[in-house]
DNA sequence: ATGTCGGAATTATTCCGA
């Protein structure tokens, strides 16, 4: 079963790009982030065309979240309670009898601005949420952009970026609360030495200068923990293809056993 | 050039957020 999370940056400019990655990578079960569009446009058809039941939490301009999947989808969980007005940002549902969340984290600005200490609540409430929702024995995903940067060697430059947004103590102890619930970084347990990036600036040239950031993750339980085949993230889906632009950020892979 | 995108508001140009 091949598992992914990709933050598009608008599904409208990416809708081809991502129904070519779909056949060239044949996923089962995707989540998707920054679709950016209310749900009565969500385009299912096309999905359904490769095969793919799709499940949306959108709103109009910004965020929205979205999953695909050959097997059923059935939604358990629209928006993180109490956070709802920071956005469409969490969709969970059970798909092949896992718990499948995906999230796009919201992205703090700068430590001096007001949606810093929003984005600190924002996890706090994720996790109370998940600690009251999921039992750690149990078969559970939590992907997405979550706009952290786990640690020193997710970053393309920690030296000079320690202590600005994404890189802080206190965004870090955040991340540190969902894996100390039970959940496993799938990526850093497979590969804990490697350095890979999923996210790199469209400015600047950054993903040419190898400046980028690994702030797309895919958490797992430990049930999920014990099937973690592969996990890849697809790099070569950053560049440009047949004359499309990509997003700025990378999809991640995995691979588990059944 | 903080150098590029996507999308909204408004009509090809500017704003905002990332």
């Amino acid at each position: 079963m091949r598992v992914a999370t990709w933050n598009l940056n608008g599904l409208r400019a990416r809708l081809d790009f991502l129904l070519s990655w779909i056949e060239s990578r044949k996923p089962d079960l995707v989540g998707l982030q920054e679709h950016t569009m209310t749900d009565d446009l969500f385009p299912h058809d096309a999905f359904a065309a490769l095969g793919y039941r799709a499940a949306s939490h959108g709103q109009k301009a910004w965020n929205g979240i979205a999953i695909l999947s050959r097997a059923p989808i059935e939604v358990t969980q629209r928006g993180l309670p109490g956070q709802e007005e920071f956005g469409a940002r969490l969709l969970t549902a059970t798909v092949s009898g896992i718990s499948f969340t995906t999230v796009y984290a919201p992205n703090g600005k700068n430590v001096g601005h007001e949606d810093f200490p929003r984005k600190l609540a924002w996890f706090d409430a994720l996790a109370a949420h998940l600690e009251r929702t999921h039992e750690p024995s149990r078969p559970a995903i939590l992907c997405g952009d979550f706009n952290i940067c786990p640690g020193p060697l997710d970053s393309w430059n920690e030296e000079a970026l320690s202590g600005t947004i994404f890189h802080t103590d206190e965004e870090r102890e955040r991340y540190r609360r969902l894996i100390d619930g039970g959940l496993r970084d799938l990526f850093r347990e497979r590969h804990p030495d490697k350095r890979a990036f999923s996210w790199w600036d469209y400015r600047g040239g950054a993903f040419h200068r190898k400046q980028g950031l690994r702030i797309d993750v895919v958490l797992g339980s430990a049930p999920i923990m014990k099937r973690v085949r592969d996990v890849e993230i697809d790099r070569d889906y950053r560049k440009k293809r047949d004359g499309l632009t990509p997003s700025d950020h990378a999809p991640v892979l995995v691979d588990l056993d059944g």
